[in-house]
RNA sequence: GCUCCCGUAGUGUAGCGGCCAAUCAUGAAGCCCUCUCGAGGCUUCGACUCGGGUUCAAAUCCCGACGGGAGCACCA
């Protein structure tokens, strides 16, 4: 073809590199942009979590911008002073840093005021109603009297009563649209009666505002520019932007996205608690759970899951991601970084007649950077049950790294011959460990749900031995044992032992 | 039930009127490379929910149906 000397270049395929980066934010200029992250401090955080925080925290870097970590602790009977600083080290692990750090509980003596001044204007009422009349209201549409008869002055004396006196109760609604087709905005509660002790203000507040006028309050006055939250609220966008106009307060550009969800593994709390309560998991860091800490004990690295989420995107598209996304991103991140070591599952001793005495330097990565570990052979060896079960005799298999072994017996243990040095091309290379090997036990974690359902076979186990060597690494680091997977290393009571992260 | 949101390959995603006989990833199958069943390279498979309309032109805009999700808390 004349093309091929004409113009070459024409004939080369484009590859398209997908670059990850996010989406430009609407309304956004540099150096101007304000996010926030706004977790309530009532668990650990979870890879849902983590998308927020993510993309919070991407769009503030993207345009040289603020990040402001705002624990919404203003309900005292969920928040706990655990999670303050559990919900830091997640994020810290995670790579996400913030230039501001606040509590919503700080403000509440301005949130008082804010709610004083929406009296005065007659836009809120003290309501005296039982929930489920208000329930019932706001179902059929209907106002109660309180919004006629608790308003203005009279709801003034009120609430002034209702903050001095928590016997007093009552609660502090929006007067909003109760015939609105958005049930949101008929008449909302913006603050109500909690006598619960606060982890950090104790018992000096009893009235606490609910999540829609406190988010919307600390969105404006803390300068955000661009909130995200998930999809579930996007209902309660009408009553944020009521709130704030009727407070005469800036209105931030507000903006939803999807929740992220994983293929059988349950996210929120309603799901895990029981699993725990019932022993069938260890905890809110059961290697089979997406919360961090989960994630980080099953090898997941942070940076995988960064770019896991910002591969997945802003959108409000409802997806179901299959896990295996996320080990595809992990093991390609780990593939350059991680040591390699034999770790021989369900072993079978191995007889080498004439075995030569050898020490062997092996490389602890393909690409020979990362140094070498010594072996010591003798006659004795160990392989993997699954290659010695296909071995016959007059068979060679290649032990990798060392030499060429021929099969002279089979059955519940095997003898062989040395056969040589030299790599024969197409032998079946397979790992092994010496006599002098440490015993292993690996865990590998699967699906927790199946079908909406715990899943009673979602830990399995793989006993082996492991050469040695493994002794000189740290707990908790990764590795990737050859023809097994890649596998974290941690310390259970004394015992090491591997957690399975994926292939 | 009412209201809102969403609908591109098995999964996830790009595209948002002509450059689309639709991108990339993942997955599966095969080949090459490699002293790993990993990584890398190459090939193949596979999708615009449906029906109307607008337009010279629709995956892209409008309407409707269908499907999925969410909300209807004194929880965030």
């Amino acid at each position: 073809m004349e093309l091929t000397s004409l113009a070459p270049e024409l004939l080369q395929r484009e590859k398209k590199e997908r670059d990850f980066s996010l989406p430009p934010l609407p309304f956004a200029e540099k150096g101007k942009v304000i996010t926030r992250f706004p977790p309530e401090p009532n668990g650990y955080l979870h890879i849902g979590h983590a998308k927020a925080a993510i993309i919070d925290y991407e769009y503030a870097r993207m345009y040289d911008g603020k990040f402001i970590l705002r624990f919404d602790d203003t309900n005292p009977e969920n928040a706990h002073l655990d999670f303050y600083d559990a919900q830091k080290e997640d994020l810290h692990w995670l790579g996400v840093e913030w230039d501001t750090e606040y509590h919503t509980s700080d403000h509440l003596e301005m949130h008082y005021k804010l709610a004083e001044q929406l009296i005065k204007q007659r836009d809120a009422y003290l309501c005296k109603c039982t929930s489920e009349m208000i329930r019932a209201g706001r179902f059929n549409g209907k106002a109660c009297d309180c919004r006629e008869d608790r308003t203005g002055e009279e709801a003034l004396d009120l609430w002034n009563d209702m903050l001095a006196n928590p016997e007093v109760g009552g609660i502090f609604r929006l007067h909003g649209e109760m015939e609105s087709d958005n049930t949101a905005m008929r008449d909302p509660t913006l603050f109500r009666v909690i006598e619960a002790k606060h982890p950090l203000t104790g018992d000096k507040y009893h009235v606490w505002p609910t999540y829609d006028f406190a988010g919307a309050v600390e969105d404006s006055i803390s300068g955000v520019t661009h909130p995200f939250r998930t999809k579930e609220y996007e209902l309660r966008d009408a009553v944020y932007f009521r709130i704030l106009s009727l407070l005469n307060l800036r209105i931030p550009h507000l903006m939803e996205f999807s929740r992220l969800s994983i293929e059988g593994m349950p996210v929120s709390k309603r799901k895990i608690k029981p699993l725990i309560e019932q022993g069938l998991v260890t905890g809110f860091d059961d290697v089979r759970l997406p919360t961090l800490r989960g994630l980080k004990r099953r090898g997941i690295v942070p940076e995988a899951i960064k770019q896991f989420v910002l591969q997945q995107g802003f959108s409000k598209v409802e997806s179901v991601v299959n896990f295996s996304l996320v080990e595809s991103v992990n093991r390609k991140y780990l593939d350059s970084k991680v040591k390699r070591y034999y770790f021989v599952p369900d072993p079978v001793q191995l007889s080498v007649e004439d075995a030569p005495k050898k020490t062997v330097k092996l490389s602890l990565h393909p690409d020979g950077t990362m140094g070498e570990r010594t072996i010591h052979t003798s006659s004795t060896f160990f392989i993997p049950k699954e290659d010695a079960q296909k071995m016959k005799i007059g068979d060679i298999l290649r032990l990798k790294g060392l030499y060429n072994v021929k099969i002279v017996k089979t059955g519940d243990t095997l003898t062989g011959a040395f056969a040589g040095d030299e790599l024969i091309p197409e032998t079946f290379k397979i790992q092994w460990t010496t006599n002098d090997y440490i015993p292993l036990k690996i865990i590998v974690p699967g699906f927790i749900f199946k079908d909406e359902a715990y899943n009673p076979d979602s830990l399995h186990e793989l006993q082996g031995y492991v050469e040695k060597a493994i002794l000189g690494i740290p707990f908790g680091e990764i590795v990737q044992f050859e023809r097994v997977g890649f596998v974290r290393l941690e310390k259970q009571k004394n015992d090491l032992v591997g957690i399975f992260a994926h292939k």
